[in-house]
Order: C-alpha cells, then sequence, then structure tokens
DNA sequence: TTTGGTGCAAAGCGTTTGCACCCGC
DNA sequence: GCGGGTGCAAACGCTTTGCACCAAA
C-alpha cells in the first residue's frame, strides 16, 4: 500500500484531494504499526503541511475511519489513537506501552470462547484481544532506568 | 460479598465510612455484573442519598480502584465504566453492547499468543480480551424493533 | 464556478481541582 | 477536635461545531 493507493480510496470515495489530507495520509504511512495519537499526527503533518490545524486532522481522520483505511482505539483514558489498516483479515494486536508501537497476529485463538459466549446465550457481534507489554526497545531503556 | 464486606475493606484501606460511600458500594453491588457508567452510578446512587454530587462519585470510584473493588473500562470514547471486582482469578469478559451486561469467562486461551509475543521480542505485561455482542433480553428486543 | 474543505474561535462534555465547610472517628 | 470527605464552581483537556473564507475539480 502506498500513498497513491490512499488518494485513489479517498476519491472514490468522494472526497478531495487537498495537501492536507496528502500529508496527513504520508505521515500515518510512515506510522505504520503503531497506534498513535492525534496530537502527534497533527504534529507530525506539520512538518509535511505546517499551516494545518488539529480540527482539519480531527475531521480527515474521522473520515479515513468510515472510509477504513485507519482504525481507531482507545487504550488510554481520554485519547484516541489511529493506525492504517495493513492488514485486511481479522486480527489482533500486541501494544508497546512504552512507544505504542504494534505488531499484528493473525492467529485467533477464539474458537473455545465462542462455545462459551453461546452458553451463557449472547449472540456474539465482534471481539478484540489485545496484548500489552514492551517492545525489544523499550525493554531495553525501561532496564536502564531501572524501573 | 456483600455491603459489610466493602465496609471492611475501605475502612482498613484507612478511609473512613461516609454514607455516600455505603450508598455507592450498595448500587455498585445492586449492579454487579454491569459495566455501569459513572453518570449511571451517580443517577442509582442518589436515589439512597439524594444530596450526591458527582465530584465525589468519581473520587471514590478513583479510590475503589485503587482497593481492587472495582475494575475501570473504556469500552467507548469518552465514558469511563465500572463493575465490581466479583472473580478474584485472571479472567476475561463477555460484555453487552446493548446494556453493558457483562458475563465472565474464567478460561483464558492465551498459551499459543505468548509464545507469538516472543518470537516477536515483545515483553507482555498484561492483555485483554473482550467479547461484544448482545446479551439474550437485548437480542430479543433487537429483534421485535427489526434492527 | 461550485461545493466541499479549511482555519479559527467558541462550545461541549466528561473529568479533575481548589476551596470552604462538614462530619466520622 | 482533628483531619479526611463532601459539595460547589471553576478549570481542564480532548473533541466537535459554527461560520466565513478558500481552493480542488
Amino acid at each position: 500500500m502506498n500513498i497513491e493507493d490512499l488518494k485513489s480510496r479517498v476519491k472514490s470515495g468522494g472526497y478531495k484531494i487537498t495537501p492536507q489530507r496528502k500529508a496527513i495520509l504520508t505521515v500515518l504511512l510512515e506510522h505504520r504499526g503503531c497506534f498513535i495519537s492525534v496530537e502527534k499526527i497533527c504534529e507530525e503533518t506539520r512538518k509535511i503541511h505546517p499551516e494545518i490545524n488539529i480540527t482539519t486532522v480531527y475531521r480527515n481522520l474521522d473520515i479515513f475511519e468510515n472510509l477504513h483505511i485507519v482504525h481507531k482505539i482507545f487504550i488510554d483514558e481520554g485519547v484516541s489513537r489511529y493506525d492504517i489498516i495493513s492488514v485486511d483479515a481479522h486480527h489482533h494486536h500486541i501494544i508497546c506501552k512504552g512507544c505504542g508501537k504494534t505488531e499484528v497476529i493473525e492467529f485467533c485463538p477464539l474458537g473455545d470462547l465462542v462455545g462459551l459466549a453461546e452458553e451463557k446465550k449472547f449472540t456474539l457481534t465482534g471481539h478484540k484481544i489485545e496484548l500489552y507489554g514492551f517492545c525489544d526497545k523499550c525493554k531495553k531503556k525501561n532496564d536502564g532506568a531501572g524501573k
């Protein structure tokens, strides 16, 4: 997936290609594999398009979410984070609590759980499996600091 | 677990027993098994102690979380929800998207995932498995409404 | 040219904080 | 009586909205 693919998906969604949108998409591609905060996205986008306003970033992330270009999550209270969707199949995540780095797990261990849910008369519509921890880099940093 | 147990846990945590705290704990017990929002907790608590302020509810839920009496989650953007902890062992949840009703799953299918995480050089510190769906009651309600 | 997109400022909303008063122990 | 607890109001931080101007197609 590259910037041209993304631009054509935005276009075929009925949206115009503006320099702001191009810049945000570029940033998202550069940070593929991390759930980064809106504030960080805005900051990074300003390196490409200095005049962009955070309102525009919010509005466009919302559009990109509807176009299934990004995935939005709430790890922390009160902050939304986004990552570009690079795997179409059903999958889960390992998320670094240090830097937000994300690895995709394509395996899903859900079989037995579905049976349990049915026993409890729940009709499942979705599920979320998230593993938290520290990636190699953050672990080394923390070990060094003694915490 | 009953209200007396909870009161003694609050007391031995070094906190006083006030009518407000008693009322919030009572509400939490009555809603055991649901992740309910702070606003709902406040509303319900007012049926017992009409003058309680939402600030007090926030402050005490925070204390109860530190005492491991309640579990806080963020299902929705911008709203925290709490449920009283009734199972001490490691476990997961099935959460009804209709009413917030929660069932505990004591089984954890994580074995294979831990191996995958290690391959990717992640040091795991925790994980969350949440299944979303509709409980029996909400499903019937939705079926009736045609949606 | 036309209509959607953007920037700015203000509003919204859940949550937290400051402070004077209150009350459990 | 002391020190933590509460209510109220104001502040906070992230997000959304209203509106006039701008620019992609």
